[in-house]
DNA sequence: CGCTTTTGACCCGCGC
DNA sequence: GCGCGGGTCAAAAGCG
């Protein structure tokens, strides 16, 4: 990626919607900026009124609300894209259409990187450099995938599902265990010809009337990050979800983009809820912060807005 | 005592 | 047919 820009894009989004704390905290005393030159800058702000406030988070609503959009438009060009490729190649080989393909045969299945777990994938994400090497390693896992196509696309969308999820995890960890709100049953483990960290085996405890299972095992490149496949859909609510609530179930493509009210909704959430929506808005950031498109057109922005601030003033 | 984890054995599909 | 490797089984051990 060429940084050529005068200004360091790297950006720190807080992407926490759970921080209560989150409107108290705006009024600054003085906003630091520092350069790619290393010349840090001071604004002096005035102590916002109310007013103020309610204007600065309609406008942050506002601008969450045209992310939402492109997201969604996004994700259904790529959807649009995926069904013709999957035109193209049931076109090729239309006899295997109707071959009905055992569920055990799914590793490859392109749905991973339409739902939601592989395609905006990361964790609880605390460190920018981690985020950048397992997102170069989703991209590389999927062009694999994208390349490996299998078996017949059209029954993956109706058959296992499976999703990837890379979790940071202390690299001194070795339990192996990725939280995620639904209890699990480890089976059985395994050394892999290809990484040398073991590889987990888990069944949902709600086996065998669950069908969900889970594979655990770190990174090859990056052993800090956990790399966690679930295949199957969970068939009942999570152990702390409440009637009607299908968010927490695995597989499952729903994108809360409301970060700020959908932190003030979690009065009554379970951590284990709260815990697996910090991890979905964390992937969904993580996403953005290393798009280099999205980061460069954000940063022009916020840069253009600040320069336009210091001319007014 | 019951549930979970560990671990070696076994099964099965795939490539040669 | 054989060997390899991934996935699963199941008995034993561990734990609360």
């Amino acid at each position: 990626m060429d940084c050529s820009s005068p200004l360091d894009i790297s950006l720190n989004l807080n992407t926490n919607p759970f921080d209560r704390s989150f409107p108290a905290k705006l009024p600054k005393e003085e906003i630091k900026v520092s350069t790619s030159a290393g010349v840090e800058r001071k604004w002096l702000v005035k102590d916002k009124s109310a007013s103020e406030l309610r204007e600065e988070l309609n406008r942050v609503n506002s601008e969450n609300k045209k992310i939402k959009e492109m997201l969604a438009t996004v994700y259904e060009n790529y959807y649009a894209l995926h069904h013709h490729l999957e035109k193209l190649q049931s076109r090729k080989s239309p006899e295997i259409d109707h071959i009905e393909q055992p569920m055990k045969k799914t590793k490859q299945d392109p749905e991973e990187f339409l739902g939601f777990p592989n395609g905006l994938s990361s964790g609880k994400t605390e460190n920018s450099s981690s985020n950048q090497s397992h997102h170069y390693q989703q991209q590389h896992e999927q062009k694999n995938q994208l390349l490996s196509c299998k078996r017949p696309v059209t029954d993956s969308f109706n058959k296992a599902r499976v999703s990837t999820v890379y979790v940071p995890a202390d690299s001194s960890d070795t339990s192996l265990t990725v939280k995620d709100g639904y209890q699990w049953r480890k089976y059985g483990q395994k050394v892999t010809r290809d990484n040398p960290s073991p590889r987990a085996y888990f069944r949902c405890s709600f086996a065998p009337s669950c069908p969900v299972k889970k594979k655990v095992q770190r990174s090859a490149e990056d052993p800090s990050i956990l790399v966690a496949t679930y295949e199957g859909t969970h068939n009942h609510l999570g152990p702390n979800a409440s009637a009607g609530d299908a968010t927490s179930q695995a597989g499952s493509s729903t994108v809360t983009l409301d970060m700020v009210h959908g932190g003030q909704k979690l009065g009554l959430e379970t951590n284990e809820r709260r815990t697996m929506q910090e991890v979905l808005v964390q992937q969904m950031a993580s996403s953005l912060t290393n798009d280099s498109n999205f980061t460069a057109a954000l940063a022009t922005a916020i840069t253009g807005r600040l320069l336009m601030e210091q001319s007014r003033t």
